[in-house]
RNA sequence: GGCCCCUUAGUCUAGCGGUUAGGACGUCGGCCUCUCACGCCGAAAGCAUGGGUUCAAGUCCCGUAGGGGUCACCA
């Protein structure tokens, strides 16, 4: 029996909710849910110039729409706070200033231009930058202005055993006394996350492989500190089509996009676990199922590319299996906005029954509604192909039938247009198309009967005898 | 460029020394059919490369190539 683990999500309030953002979040989430660990939030906003209090709630937006909660965090509170970077200066400083009396890191006083001089003469001479180490052995003078270094051993390597990678090292020689402690006693990125992971109790560090590079400085400041070591865990990027970086020019990389879209936080969620996860030939999972499969053993070492086609499969997926109740009730809020329906009523619930195996998304089921509220555009070349003259008749005989029907149901329906079909040896084809178009204004639609069921019969009515008019 | 990491079809992946290399998305063909979808059936498509180790290598080791990451008083 170990103790349960304590794992964070730490973004930086410098945007919305990125997509590889939200997967490394879901793993941690699913890792302390598993696990009955706990699922800490952090924000590092020690970057002044790029972080906004919008950002910081685009984050907290994104989450909730995943389902994904925390036990600590800014908004919540909880035992280790605060859990904001900028109300922890006082946090980072007392234990930058024990490094420095314990020789650990110590004061530099060089300015920034003197630094930019230097690198820009490496540069020159082709040789990689390392700060030289000019104030290393200097005394100490807090009422010069100086930034805090970290003292790094000149040679030998550190290492660890990542949870998804293996064992990595990095050779000494490619590190440098990085500054860890702004002139303005604001902290640099490594001291912040360390100070915060030590101090929080974090037992378990995952996340984007981009940081595979700073852990080795991270653990020397662990030493230095004489605190335990987290179990890290560096999970591979999600690349574009092109294999860089997901980046905006991919498209939408904001997991709010895909909630305006109409994907579900569901299928959003197992699309993201999918990517870089695997248990066995499962495609689809749900959140409980995820909770209980999940494992870092399972994670794959491998860079994914995002792909937008099976994320679509997969929501299809998902709105397929949700019951007709759920699903309009959840599409009423994307038809509203469209300015189509009103209210989650019955005529939404058949409209959205004859989409769900049609659509993808919501937005693609707002998309192929528009025609049973709003008046048909009809499609030019549709039209051309058939609303002709020789339709007229049958499109007449239709309308007649139509009309001689008080109440119209599936079976009168199917009897009339199998009637109208056979009476003149036609495939039902024939006359189901010119109806489609004068319907809907195009060629592709549910099931003809259904169209008219949903229309209704006056409007229906109506917009054949507009189809008739047309064709003259 | 230095350092670090990665490498099974176009894409996500299974595989953990002996398999006809499995599944999924996408693609193509067929069936179903009033259109479009759905569904069903089928097909094409893969172990980057060169050396080892081994009776046996997609699986282990080394090299090469390719890709990614990172080298700030950003995170």
């Amino acid at each position: 029996m170990t103790t349960p683990p304590r794992v964070r999500f730490a973004p930086s309030p410098t945007g919305y909710l990125h997509i590889g953002g939200a997967r490394t979040a879901l793993f941690n989430w699913l890792w302390a849910r598993r696990t009955g660990g706990t699922f800490v939030l952090r924000i590092e906003d020690t970057d002044q110039e790029r972080s906004t209090k919008a950002a910081e709630e685009a984050i907290y937006d994104g989450l909730r729409w995943l389902g994904l909660d925390w036990d600590e965090g800014p908004d919540k509170g909880g035992p280790h706070g605060p859990y904001l970077q900028m109300e922890r200066l006082d946090v980072y400083k007392a234990h930058a200033e024990r490094l420095i009396r314990q020789g650990k890191a110590y004061a530099c006083y060089c300015t920034k231009e003197e630094l930019d001089a230097q690198r820009a003469a490496a540069e020159a001479a082709k040789v990689q930058f390392r700060y030289p180490g000019t104030c290393r052995d200097k005394p100490y003078d807090p009422s010069r202005r100086h930034v805090v270094r970290f003292r790094v051993p000149e040679h030998g390597a550190t290492g660890w055993d990542d949870l998804v990678k293996g064992p990595i090292s990095t050779p000494h020689e490619t590190l440098q006394d990085e500054v860890i402690l702004r002139g303005d006693g604001v902290p640099l990125y490594n001291f912040g996350v360390v100070i915060d992971d030590v101090t929080m109790g974090i037992t378990l560090v995952a996340r984007g492989d981009d940081h595979v590079n700073n852990t080795a400085r991270q653990i020397l400041m662990y030493q230095a500190l004489g605190a335990p070591l987290p179990t890290f865990a560096h999970l591979p990027m999600i690349l574009g089509a092109d294999g860089k970086r997901l980046s905006k020019r991919h498209g939408a990389t904001s997991v709010t996009d895909y909630r305006d879209m109409g994907f579900l936080p569901q299928a959003v969620v197992n699309y993201l676990a999918r990517l870089g996860w695997s248990h066995g030939d499962q495609e689809i999972f749900t959140l409980d199922e995820l909770v209980k499969w999940f494992d870092w053993a399972q994670v794959g070492a491998t860079a994914g590319v995002f792909s937008p086609e099976k994320m679509l499969w997969v929501n299809h997926q998902w709105l397929r299996g949700l019951s007709d109740e759920e699903l309009s009730r959840r599409a009423a809020g994307y038809f509203q906005a469209a300015g189509l329906a009103a209210a989650d009523d019955a005529k939404l619930r058949l409209v959205v029954r004859q989409l769900r195996e049609r659509a993808k998304t919501f937005g693609e089921m707002v998309q192929q509604a528009r025609y049973f509220y709003a008046p048909i555009q009809l499609d030019p070349k549709a039209r051309d192909k058939f609303l002709t003259a020789e339709a007229r008749p049958l499109l007449q005989a239709i309308r007649d039938g139509l009309a001689a029907m008080p109440s119209p149901d599936q079976a009168q329906l199917e009897a009339l247009f199998k009637g109208v079909a056979d009476g003149r040896a036609l495939g039902l084809g024939k006359v189901a198309q010119p109806v489609r178009v004068a319907l809907t204004g195009g060629t592709a639609s549910p099931g003809i009967h259904d169209v008219v069921l949903i229309l209704g019969r006056e409007e229906s009515l109506a917009r054949l005898d507009a189809a008739l008019a047309l064709v003259g």
